[in-house]
This record gives C-alpha cells, sequence and structure tokens, in this order.
DNA sequence: GAGTGGTCTAGACCACTAT
DNA sequence: TAGTGGTCTAGACCACTCG
C-alpha cells in the first residue's frame, strides 16, 4: 500500500475531471439541462473551485457547455453549421437574408486590413457593420471594409453614419465585376464590441473569416467576419450544397 | 475625490494587461525574443500570478505569443497559412509532400465519424495517420478513416500497421472516382496523441478540419485534421493560388 | 436579496529544460 | 541543480440575473 495511484504520467486533475464529466453529459443530462453550481460540483469532485473551472472551461470551448453568469451552466446543444463556401462567387449582401446590415461609416482600416487591400493606414475607406444571424441566434459579427477608391459613386452621398449608408456602400460594391475571392479562418478573441454583438464576454474565442474581394486585378473590399467558436462549426461546401450532418 | 477611476464599466485587469503587454511586443520586442518569466512580470505589474497568466494566455491564444515549460515564453513569429482548399479535387496523399504517412491500422471509426461515413460504429475501417509539416513544423495531425467497403482490393492484404500499409491504403482509395468533398472547420482542444505529434500539452486549442470524401452517391473516406490553432491560419484560396499575405 | 459565474490573490508543489 | 511554465488550493470579492 502506500501510493494512491500507480500512474506513472499523471494525468492533471483538470483533464481527468473533463472527462469524466464529459461523458456524464453524454449519459446524464439533455440539451439546456442546468448543471450544479461551480461550488457544488468542485465539493462533489473534491477539488478546488479553480480546477473544476478549468475543466468546464475546456468543455465550453469544445462546445459542450454554455456558461452564463448570473444563471448557471447549461448543456449547449450541438454547433449549428454555418455555410462560409466561396463558391457563390457574388458580393456581399446580393440577395441574402443571412447578413443584417447595422450601419456604416467613413474610417480607415487597421494596418493589417489595409494591407491586404493594397492601401496606407491613412486612407478613407467605408466601413460597414453587419451582423449574421442563423436560426434567431446571432453567430457573427462583420466589419467589411471598402477603400473610398472601391466606390467612386459614393463620393458625393452624404448619409450619416446608419442602415441606409450600409445599404449604399453594399449596393456600390456590387456595381463592379467580382473575379474572385480568397478566405483564411484563424483562431482570435473576441473584441469588446463584437462580444457585445454577440452576446459573450470580451476575450471569449472566436473564429475570424478574413475575405478578400477582388476585381479587376486589385483587391476591392476586406471583410472581417468574427464568429462564435463555441457555437459554430464553419463548413465549406463544394459539391452542390452538401450539408454535413450534426 | 476619492474613487480612484471615473470607469463606470471597469476593465478586468488581465484583459487591461493584455492590451498593455500586446502593445509592448509590437514596440520592444522582436519575434523569437524572450520574455522575462512569469513570476517578475505579475511582479512588475502589481498582480497575481494567475491574473498575469490569464493574460499571457490570451495572447498565446491570438498566436502572439508561445510558451513552453522548463524554457519560457516567446513572441511568436506571425501564423502560417496552410492551404486546405477543395479546388483541387483529388484524393488525399497524391503527388503531395505535405502530408507523411505515419502508419495505419484496422479499427473502428468513432460514432460522429460513423455518421458522417453512414456505417455503423462497429464496421470495420482502416484508419490512416498522416501528419502534416510546414517548414520543418508539424502543423496538423490526421486520423483519415476508410471504410473496408470503401477499398475491397485491400481485403486480403494482411501488413502489419506501418507506413506501407498506409501507402496501401491511400493507393486503393484513389482508384475511386471522386465526386466533391466538403469541409468543416470548428474549435477544438488536442487529443493526448495528437497533442504529443504536434508538440503542444493536452487540451490546447486546435482546428479540427473535418473532410469528407464523396465516390459514386456516397461517403467513401472521412479526414479528421487537427491544426495547431496558436500557429496556423487556414487558407481556402478560390481564385488560383492567391496568397494571403501574413 | 439570493444565487450564479467571473475575477483576483498569495501562496504551494510539480514537470520539464537546460547547464 | 536552478529556473521555467503548469497545476492546484482555499479563500475573497465583484458583476450579473432573476424572483
Amino acid at each position: 500500500m502506500g501510493t494512491t495511484q500507480l500512474e506513472s504520467v499523471p494525468e492533471p486533475k483538470y483533464w481527468h475531471l473533463k472527462t469524466v464529466i464529459g461523458e456524464a453529459l453524454d449519459s446524464d443530462f439533455a440539451v439546456g439541462e442546468i448543471l450544479p453550481n461551480e461550488r457544488e460540483l468542485a465539493a462533489r469532485f473534491g477539488v478546488a473551485r479553480a480546477t473544476l473551472r478549468q475543466a468546464l472551461e475546456q468543455l465550453e470551448l469544445e462546445g459542450r457547455l454554455q456558461r452564463r453568469r448570473g444563471v448557471g451552466t447549461t448543456v449547449a446543444p450541438p454547433r449549428v453549421g454555418v455555410d462560409v463556401s466561396t463558391t457563390q462567387h457574388t458580393w456581399p449582401g446580393v440577395g441574402e437574408d443571412t447578413w443584417q446590415s447595422v450601419d456604416s461609416a467613413a474610417g480607415t482600416a487597421p494596418a493589417a486590413v489595409a494591407r491586404l487591400l493594397e492601401i496606407t493606414a491613412d486612407e478613407p475607406v467605408h466601413v460597414v457593420r453587419r451582423l449574421r444571424v442563423t436560426e434567431g441566434q446571432p453567430v457573427a459579427a462583420e466589419l467589411l471594409y471598402v477603400p473610398s477608391g472601391s466606390v467612386p459613386g459614393l463620393g458625393a452621398v452624404e448619409v450619416p453614419g446608419g442602415v441606409d449608408r450600409a445599404r449604399s456602400v453594399l449596393r456600390e460594391l456590387q456595381r463592379l465585376a467580382l473575379d474572385g475571392q480568397d478566405r483564411s479562418v484563424e483562431l482570435g478573441s473576441a473584441r469588446a464590441d463584437d462580444a457585445r454583438e454577440l452576446d459573450r464576454l470580451p476575450g471569449a474565442p472566436v473564429l475570424v473569416v478574413t475575405t478578400r474581394y477582388l476585381s479587376e486585378g486589385g483587391t476591392a473590399a476586406v471583410s472581417v467576419a468574427t464568429y462564435r467558436a463555441d457555437t459554430c462549426k464553419l463548413t465549406f461546401g463544394d459539391s452542390g450544397e452538401m450539408v454535413m450532418a450534426s
């Protein structure tokens, strides 16, 4: 006797906890069901609350739990598949109801975006803010950067920021010939403003989808879309509109 | 007087710290440079080590820092863009040097994969393990599931698990007509075996790319590829082979 | 006001890497 | 063996939601 465990490679407690709780979620809980609170769970497993939280954080990262301050921890539904394929070859905002224009204003692009647009950081751009809603839930917040040079027809318009202005920018953009687009996906953490629109806390993990719209040999616009990583699965259909099983 | 701050919405300390350190990284540090250790940084900012770590974790999640136990915290290089576009319409392993076959064995598919393959969870499948290497660094670990029914020519072969066996499975697969593929990307945390191959700790954030290979009206194979989320940016070119600027 | 998750502290010890 | 990041504890207080 003496040794409590024979594990030659001791597994961290939170890792083991995550496994145990994960299995319990499969067998003993239904989607939407509320878990015991963190203090009770920690006591039940005989660990400090911080350790328990580390396990819950991982499960939330994997989309299996949802935690809301002041409410509790619930079992999350399977991730929603949101289509972000590039097969349509269309400008943003054509015949779609998935994206809602929120507003638009004149401004400048952050350095990384300016580089993609092949402009300098102080050149004026139209910034269009849109929100993607699926099944009643906001899943993504987007900032669309359109250099003034891409939509010269908008030069004289002086609509104060708002939905109408956003629609005008999109309309002007759609006049251009779209040559192609490319896209990248990376992990990020939600900025304060995006987090608010996505009903998450700042710093929440998000999937950042950066799209470059190409026209006449150059980059006519760049979209930076921030998807909730906990609830979303991005799908890239290739053959027709195949939908992945959940 | 009296109130120390007029912030109506007090920002968490770790959030503020993340901003401060992030700016310092831009201005005062070069890629690869090593930061002061956590205990010193915490003391310098007058916070507990756990709080400092929360800020570092976020920066690591955003790919700006790299932490290695026993070594220290270094400034990470910009994320590597890895192409995962579906424009080529080819089976895995044709004329590529980006993926290295590691080994293969007979086994069964996890429930979620079996569902995509439209088989039951106990049907035999070939499981091929591959590793994607870019610029000398392992960026992704893949498990390719091929139902025995998809490659009947392999029925009699009884090569014990190994690289040769993996190559045979891929070769047989490439005999089939590829009708299309679809792909999904979601956030996950690295399983222990993937983590080891990717030189990360278990639970590290990863981008999970699930690909379904379609042939003759069904799903001939499913690939589950686990990309390091800290170092990778997935790119989906659409117009030729456009490469996103880093 | 009661109850929840979120933040923060000041320690301790462990696993790993380099010298 | 010294120094690093990783894990863990046992508290405390705060911000938020809801009855």
